[in-house]
DNA sequence: TCCATGTGATTGAATGACCAACCAGATTTG
DNA sequence: CAAATCTGGTTGGTCATTCAATCACATGGA
C-alpha cells in the first residue's frame, strides 16, 4: 500500500470539495481531513487543479449510468439517474460545482469539456440503437441526444440548487419526451 | 446623477466577473475597473455577496425570451433562446458560474434558487396555454416545464463548456420533443 | 452676500486572516 | 545506503472588510 496515502487525499479532497465547494476547500482543509501533513498533498498532486482534476475523475465513475443497450438501456439509464440523484448529491453537487470553475480554469475547463463530450456522445451512440430499433432515419440522434444530456444536466442542477424540485417527475417527463422523439406518433395506451 | 457610481459599479461588477470568474474577480478589481476607490464598493453594497446578487439582477433582465403566448409564444421563446445564446455569453458564462458558487453560498444560493423556480414557472405557464389550446389535460405542464428548462439550462451549459457544441440543433430538437409532449395520447406520472 | 453647519459621496491606507506553493530536513522502506 | 515518503514551518502574495479623514455641495441664518 505505498500510495494508501495518495488514495486517503483524493477521498479527503473530494469530502471537503463537496461539503464546502471548490473556493474554500484550502489545501490544508484537505490535508487535514486525509490527516497527514500539508505538504503531502503537492507531493502527490503538483498543484491544486491537478488534485481537483483526479478527484473529477473519480466522481465520473460514481456517476456511470449506461448499463444496457437499445430502449431498454434508455429507460434503465433514465431510472439510474433518478437513483443516483438521491443516493450521490455529493457527487452532482461537485460536478455542477466544477462546471463553473471550468469556466474560467483552463486545466479544469478541459478536464470538464472531455467528460461533457464523452457522456453525450454515450446518450447519442443510446439514441442512435433506439433509432435503429425502430428502423428510423439515424441522423438525428446527435440533436437528440445534445438535447436529452442537456435535459439530464438541467435536472441535476435543478435538483441541486432546490431540494423540493420534483425531479422524479421531470425525469419521467424528459424520457416520455425523447423516447417520444424517436418514434413520432406512438401512443400508450 | 448621484447613484452614478452605484451603476459604475455594477456595470465593472458584471465585466470582471463575466471576464475572469467569481473566484478571481476581487473588489480591488472591480473598483479599478469601474474608476472609483475601493472603499467605495463596500459603501454601495455591503459586502461581495450582496455586490453579485446585484449583478445576477441585472443579468436576468438581459437574458429574458418570452415575448409571446401560447404555442407561439413558446416557438419564439426558442428562437429568442438561440439568439441569445450566440449575443450574450457574457451573462450566460456568469450565470452558470454563479450557480455553482450558490451551491456553497447561501446568501447568492438563495438568488438563484429564486432565479430558477421563477424561470421554470414562465415555463409551467407557457405549457400550460400550449395544453389549454390543444384541449388538453393540463397536469402534466408542471412536469414538462421541469423537463423543457432542464433542457434550456443544459444547452445553455454545453454551449458555455464547448464552443463548437452545436447548440442550434439541440434548441431544435428539444422544441420538437416538448410541442410533440403535449399532444394527446401520452402518459405521466 | 457671506459664512456656518450638515450630509452624503469618496478616498486610500490599515487590519487581520488566509492561501497555494515551496523547501529543508526527518523518517521509512526496499 | 539510497530512494521514496512524509513533515511542518516559511514565503510571498491576495483577499474582503473597516475606518478615519476629506471632499463637494447644499441649506439657512445673519
Amino acid at each position: 500500500m505505498p500510495s494508501d496515502s495518495r488514495t486517503k487525499i483524493l477521498e479527503a479532497a473530494f469530502a471537503v470539495l463537496s461539503r464546502d465547494g471548490y473556493e474554500n476547500a484550502s489545501i490544508k482543509d484537505i490535508a487535514a481531513e486525509a490527516g497527514v501533513a500539508q505538504g503531502l498533498v503537492h507531493y502527490y498532486f503538483k498543484s491544486k487543479q491537478q488534485l481537483v482534476l483526479a478527484v473529477l475523475f473519480e466522481v465520473c465513475k460514481k456517476m456511470d449510468v449506461y448499463t444496457a443497450e437499445g430502449e431498454q438501456g434508455a429507460m434503465a439509464a433514465f431510472e439510474n439517474f433518478k437513483t443516483l440523484l438521491r443516493t450521490r448529491p455529493d457527487a452532482h453537487t461537485l460536478y455542477i460545482q466544477l462546471i463553473g470553475v471550468g469556466l474560467h480554469d483552463e486545466e479544469i475547463g478541459a478536464g470538464i469539456r472531455e467528460n461533457i463530450r464523452s457522456e453525450r456522445g454515450k446518450v447519442e451512440e443510446l439514441a442512435r440503437q433506439v433509432l435503429a430499433e425502430r428502423e428510423t432515419d439515424p441522423r438525428p440522434a446527435r440533436a437528440i441526444a445534445g438535447a436529452v444530456w442537456a435535459g439530464i444536466l438541467g435536472i441535476m442542477v435543478q435538483k441541486m440548487v432546490d431540494p423540493d424540485f420534483n425531479a422524479d417527475e421531470a425525469v419521467d417527463a424528459l424520457a416520455a419526451m425523447s423516447l417520444q422523439a424517436v418514434y413520432p406518433g406512438r401512443e400508450t395506451a
